[in-house]
DNA sequence: ATGCTATAATTTGTATGACAACTTTGGTGC
DNA sequence: GCACCAAAGTTGTCATACAAATTATAGCAT
């Protein structure tokens, strides 16, 4: 049993974000006790402390000022991470929201990979949908290809804004509910899901647009439908 | 003249990104130096430059691996900021796949908003189309009440994950162009900007989906076409 | 009392040194 | 060739000291 090995300064720094988000016992705006006092606090030493805060500046979620102190961000200045806190919402609601929000957007990644896809990107696309047959055949884990898979379409479109985003999205929503809910990867589903990935691919190879984006639309409707089945 | 104190470890976090984004010095996978070299090349301690380091790994822009070294993320595994990194990018691109996500995206938000907007949010988004008109009229910047106005009416479809995403991803694309172009708001397209815009909160306001949805992407097919026009 | 100024207190920033813990590499013995 | 062990390389943690910026305080002049 290989147990992963994680630096105090994570700890720390997933600590003051869990005292942030589900504590609630600093909200955006207030000051956290000064550097001293809360290394002393959590038994750290103020390196390791300072170090756990630059993770979480580095996310956007505190905000340093120098001489001061160091303050929760407010979530307008502090874009980044704020995903970080969706435990504290309903998970299953977030799961459902994250499926809508892909239901908007990828029949459209589809089309438009179908239209723009290089002949690699087609052919790593038609085999990614092998691969991820292949693994729900013998009944292993597939998650990573399924995502692999939309992230290659993703980046088969040609637009940077998409190929920058959904990955980044999928793991945010992935992390933040990691623990608890799967995201619709029940043994029902997934015959249906190496069905309708097969006929994105076929789709996207043969450049028709029309039929990828319907295609993924079902794909996902699908999805959808299985979580609300639960 | 005052200027604002800028701590080493963000310089030097900046200098960094830079090595990685701008002179592609280091790629992604690519090891960096040890801290002991690095800090002595970068000219600082070597407890500034791990809280550089921490900086860029909380962006995701930096894995670190104890015993080994600290790396380049690659995309995949390093979600966040690497929007960051577009100014190696064409910029003019960039604000271009940026208007055709909005594309895909707005106005299905505005259908969502018309139907699911709770009273006071539709209330604030009629304040804001005003409030942007009145701004308009006297000539002054509105940038701001711009974001503000796309923000609200994603905020009203009461779906979390676009929520979240929408300002982030807005706030990211605006940093990653922060100098340069300016997104889409000259003078001769700002006057029909005031007029989508109370269209699209009219439409809300009425719960009118079919409406919201078209007006939004009037709207934002107007800013794509200024774009080309360029 | 009021307001300004100098000073002190608070707080984050930076540097240095030492040692611990982990990973990788290379050699050694079999 | 293989397994094991030692050594080198690298990040992790701690402790201490002082620098620099901000904020609060006290005192003085008006």
């Amino acid at each position: 049993m290989e147990k992963p090995f994680i630096p105090i300064s994570q700890l720390i720094a997933n600590q003051i974000r869990d005292m942030i988000f589900l504590e609630q016992r600093y909200q955006p705006g207030d000051k956290l006790p000064n550097e001293y006092e809360l290394s002393s606090l959590l038994g750290v030493s103020r390196s390791s402390l300072r170090e756990a805060i630059k993770l979480l500046a580095g996310q956007g979620i505190l905000t340093i000022r120098r001489g001061s102190g160091t303050f929760v961000s407010s979530p307008k200045e502090g874009q980044r991470d704020w995903f970080a806190g969706a435990y504290l919402e309903d998970q299953k609601k977030l799961v459902k929201h994250w499926f809508e929000f892909r239901l908007i957007l990828e029949p459209h990644n589809a089309r438009l990979a179908a239209q723009n896809a290089t002949k690699e990107e087609r052919e790593e696309i038609t085999r990614l949908a092998r691969e991820l047959a292949a693994l729900v055949e013998e009944g292993k884990p597939f998650t990573k290809e399924d995502q692999a898979f939309h992230t290659a379409i993703a980046t088969a479109t040609q637009n940077s804004v998409i190929t920058m985003t959904m990955p980044a999205l999928e793991d945010a929503v992935r992390s933040a509910i990691a623990t608890s809910t799967s995201i619709g990867k029940s043994q029902v589903s997934s015959q249906n899901a190496v069905k309708f990935h097969q006929a994105v691919a076929d789709c996207i190879a043969l450049g028709d647009a029309e039929g990828a984006e319907m295609a993924m639309r079902f794909h996902i409707l699908h999805g959808l439908r299985d979580l609300d089945a639960e």
